[in-house]
DNA sequence: ACAATCTGCTTAAACGCTTGATCAAAAGTG
DNA sequence: CACTTTTGATCAAGCGTTTAAGCAGATTGT
């Protein structure tokens, strides 16, 4: 059903005309071949700059400007349909509306996929099924070099099966059974700039608010906050870890268990978060960082950098991974050890961490 | 020079072929006949579904089941190449990546154009001019139905020259001397109904943090001040306007003017702003919204939403903005008096305004 | 029973461009 | 001077569709 119908023209009144009068009648190569008083095929050699092409230097001149004055443009349609391989790369994305962060995935893409000269066809599907399935089929039939597929937040995904009709690569998810190209942040890494942000400040008695909710970053971030206490000596407690509910108020609501601590530092799974506890702390007349450290997640910019003071945080690389999911997808970058890349999520140091005042010890 | 650069290729690798067996060998229609043992054009006519074609049950039968078995796709280049107009329409944006609010923008316009059977072709420029070119040129290439200009906050703008070519609306932006069809935010609307959630809950003396750099957004705002106060018969006193750097350094700078001013309630260029104030107000030991009512401008969900208390606010219509602006362009909606359509902004009413408490008295 | 009509499908041209094959004229060679 | 080569350009086929026009065979009207 749902394949028959993508076969078909959406059922909407078609006709759309330009009001534009320039837009109506285009001018072609044959208008500019008779305008030079040659032949198409010699408009579209110089057009191309063919290297192997002769072109007397007096033709060139010629129709070079006659595309000028009758202000010629070559057609991508045309030009694809013979070639077979249109210049379009596909982006499909379950959220570009709801945060900043779908934004900067679009971003790299955008870039480097120019860079190639292609061009992006973006699709945004608010997590709805049937509209990816249709946006899936309508890149599929404008015959798009491949697709990127990508979700705002990292975590495991099902891959749609038209996908497989093409090349393409996950973005910000990865498919747990398959071997799909898949580009990632680097959680692990992640929590281990995170922490290490508080050791190299000198805190050893460092919290760490997880999220509540199961993600690769809850467990990947986890990780990296032991590995970074590990190569730093410090001995890990459970007791100094716990949950909250990944937002403004689940930050402020985590104030009071971790006043409860006994910590110098603490390390919010995110910037929200890190938000929330900015208030508790300061509404319990703590200041920031002379009574504790902070250091969030995600380095969204609109909070991060304004908050008072400024938040130290480690940056999840979209742009990032928007660019490397098209280099992977072209094939100008080949994956290393395994179909999951990992980028690594590099630190932000502000003003929410300072030294460790609370004890100068230094252990061995 | 540009324009000359325009026509030929990037200078770029132009290899990149595709990995998937699938995707080199797409089936065509030519496939699907000699499979159903019909002609193209009988394969043509059942894809389109075309009303006035007879086609006899079984074929139209036998063609489908080909095309299922196959895995045909219509090849949307060759359709539009014949049909002389693409289903594309672009959008140029000059920030996708460093705010939210150009993801709303093109949410909606992705929306709309998808009504309509059209699909979205993205390009960001940063700011950048000769991007900017480029991007045009690319989608004038892809003979685009026409082009969606928008900028991430609004403003006047000149029109690229290039933009001429093809029918095109400004969205977010317009231009001072020119015709060109336009939609933006209301801003004097805005302002009217931030001043109002304010003065509807009884408070008289209002102050307006006004932003330090020139732009629609603040003479428009203050306007709408102006005139909401007006409604409510409550005098303008200049000397409750002022101000201030529009992010949350400014607002938080702000708090020692304003407190000066004697004011139970305060309406901020924009919700940062506020995000700032609120800082600066806790830190004074005042509470929101018992000792200060609030409200902010453009409803930035990672922030207004989550402030303590949540902050009450207008929104800036992004979403709207491009889907009018598809619209617009596609000459479903009729621009109704002058070429510029002005959006409401609707109030988002939360936590940050509470009842006047300071004085019961109301006016006649 | 014979023309008129309808039904079901095919033919062929066109859309704007690319490109290998050709070809005429100019230039180089022995 | 008769030849090969080079130069500068054209021809024509083809990319995957759409669509007006055409054409047999079946059905209908009288």
């Amino acid at each position: 059903m749902t394949s028959e119908k993508s076969l078909t023209e959406p059922e909407v009144n078609p006709s759309h005309p330009p009001t534009n009068p320039r837009a109506g009648h285009p001018v072609t190569m044959r208008e500019v071949a008779e305008g030079a008083g040659v032949s198409v095929a010699t408009v579209s050699l110089v057009v191309n700059n063919k290297k192997d092409a002769r072109i007397g230097a007096g033709t060139r001149k010629r129709v070079l400007d006659t595309i000028r004055e009758l202000g010629y443009r070559p057609n991508a349609l045309a030009k694809n349909l013979v070639s077979g391989s249109s210049r379009f790369i596909g982006l499909v994305a379950d959220a570009i509306a709801t945060t900043p962060f779908a934004g900067q995935i679009i971003h790299g893409a955008q870039d480097e996929a120019w860079k190639h000269g292609f061009v992006l066809l973006v699709a945004n599907t608010e997590g709805n099924e049937p509209v990816e399935r249709d946006a899936i089929s309508m890149m599929l039939e404008h015959k798009v070099r491949g697709i990127l597929y990508s979700t705002w937040f990292h975590r495991p995904t099902e891959i749609p099966a038209a996908l497989q009709e093409t090349d393409f690569v996950l973005v910000n998810c990865f498919s747990p059974d398959s071997d799909a190209l898949a580009v990632v942040p680097d959680e692990v890494h992640g929590g281990r700039e995170a922490t290490e942000i508080l050791v190299r400040k000198g805190h050893r008695r460092i919290a760490f608010i997880n999220a509540t909710i199961p993600a690769p970053a809850k467990d990947g971030r986890l990780q990296g906050y032991r590995e970074a206490l590990e190569s730093a000596g410090i001995a890990f407690d459970p007791h100094l870890v716990f949950d909250a509910y990944p937002d403004q108020e689940g930050g402020y609501g985590a104030v009071e268990e971790l006043l409860k601590r006994d910590v110098t530092a603490v390390f919010c799974y995110n910037d929200r978060m890190a938000m929330g506890l900015y208030d508790g702390l300061k509404q319990k007349g703590l200041s920031i960082p002379e009574d504790m450290a902070v250091v969030g997640f995600d380095n969204q910019e609109v909070i991060a950098a304004h908050m008072r003071p400024p938040l130290s945080t480690v940056a999840l690389p979209h742009y990032e991974l928007g660019a490397a999911g098209v280099r992977l997808l072209l094939g100008v970058d080949e994956p290393a050890g395994g179909p999951v890349v990992k980028l690594e999520c590099p630190p932000v140091e502000r003003d929410s961490v300072g030294p460790n005042t609370l004890t100068g010890s230094r252990l061995p």
